[in-house]
DNA sequence: ATTTTGACTAAATGAACATTTTGGTCATTT
DNA sequence: AAATGACCAAAATGTTCATTTAGTCAAAAT
């Protein structure tokens, strides 16, 4: 990848952290990368594409430490559980992924709606391949894996955001444990 | 009631489900429901009381025809899954709900929106009890009641509301299914 | 020749102002 | 005592116009 590019990229994730994506101008990101606006255009076709880039790198990122805290000798159910621990840490400290949830949330800017959605379905897919490759070792039962990884997702949701709308935090350990009493018991094998 | 009471909560929950709480005027409800306008404040001390009235009822019908749904003789996870069905149904098919969810969804109208959350506060609370009195009889385990109302209720949102975001539609049967596999073996006592 | 640039344009945004609509009141009527 | 609708302040909506901004491209720099 090109020095120019390097630096647009990084001025670009720098103010969309900042200040968003809607209050952050082409301009601003040409000066923030000491470059001329024309050249974030022969990289980039459209602001919405810097901000589709810039979230494919975060979705990488993402699935690369899901990966890494996966342990092979450990059982599924644990592996599953850090995975979707990492993937939800990841959300609520990368500074970046809260603008933009926050954007959303307050704005609803239809560019990063769809990248937010498109961010929830690769991580569902990143689930679901994980649930595959378990049932494939015979180590859970077999499975709708596309709809077991949606229930997964949503359910981690509903215990890490929408629950501290009404009600104190759930500790990790809670979360966890819960997540295994209610889902992860209908895919054991006994 | 009074018979002019009646007339302006029929008038107005028809304007409702009809147009919306933000398109009805209160002089439009006057209207449908050949009343001086004056005559609503009577009643209710503002448009958003109107609304909250009106939703009470629903509130309790949907609770009524939940229980009807209740067959002592039948078994808890039975009975958990009757009444969320019905819950779910009702959502789906009365036009009023149907509309003022719509409302939240496409404008956000914040008296709605605090009106449908107490919607579904209620509806927690509801399963809650279910809960509780299956643990009180032992049919259950014991567990946290509010939190797992909550995680049913979300469960069946996810089943019912967003999984059709994006894929074929699941049928009554294979939501009760999974619900089954998912969520109820946890709570099973052995 | 190739890359980079910033002045330029068409479209979007939003501030400021005018106009209309609407929730709620209350003096009057029934 | 109950019901009403004309009335009012405030909120919503429409309009205008100056500013801002995404994206282009001819010219400059390398």
């Amino acid at each position: 990848m090109s020095e120019k590019k390097k630096q647009i990229v990084e001025a670009a994730a720098k103010s969309f952290s900042l200040f968003g994506y809607k209050a952050t101008t082409m301009d601003q990101v040409a000066k923030m990368a000491n470059v001329g606006k024309g050249t974030i255009y022969t990289f980039f076709k459209s602001k919405e594409e810097l901000l589709e880039d810039i979230v494919s790198s975060i979705i990488s990122e993402i699935k690369y430490e899901a990966n890494e805290a996966v342990d092979a000798r450990l059982p599924f159910n644990e592996n599953v559980q850090r995975v979707l621990q990492r993937i939800f840490t990841f959300r609520k400290e990368n500074e970046l992924t809260i603008k933009l949830l926050q954007e959303v949330r307050d704005i609803g800017t239809p560019a990063v709606r769809n990248v937010m959605k498109r961010l929830d379905r690769e991580m569902i897919a990143f689930i679901r391949e994980k649930i595959e490759e378990a049932m494939a070792k015979g180590e859970i039962r077999s499975c709708n894996a596309e709809l077991t990884a949606f229930l997964m997702f949503k359910m981690y949701i509903a215990l890490h955001v929408d629950w501290e709308k009404e009600h104190e935090p759930l500790s990790p350990q809670k979360i966890a444990e819960l997540f295994d009493l209610y889902l992860l018991k209908g895919l054991s094998l006994r």
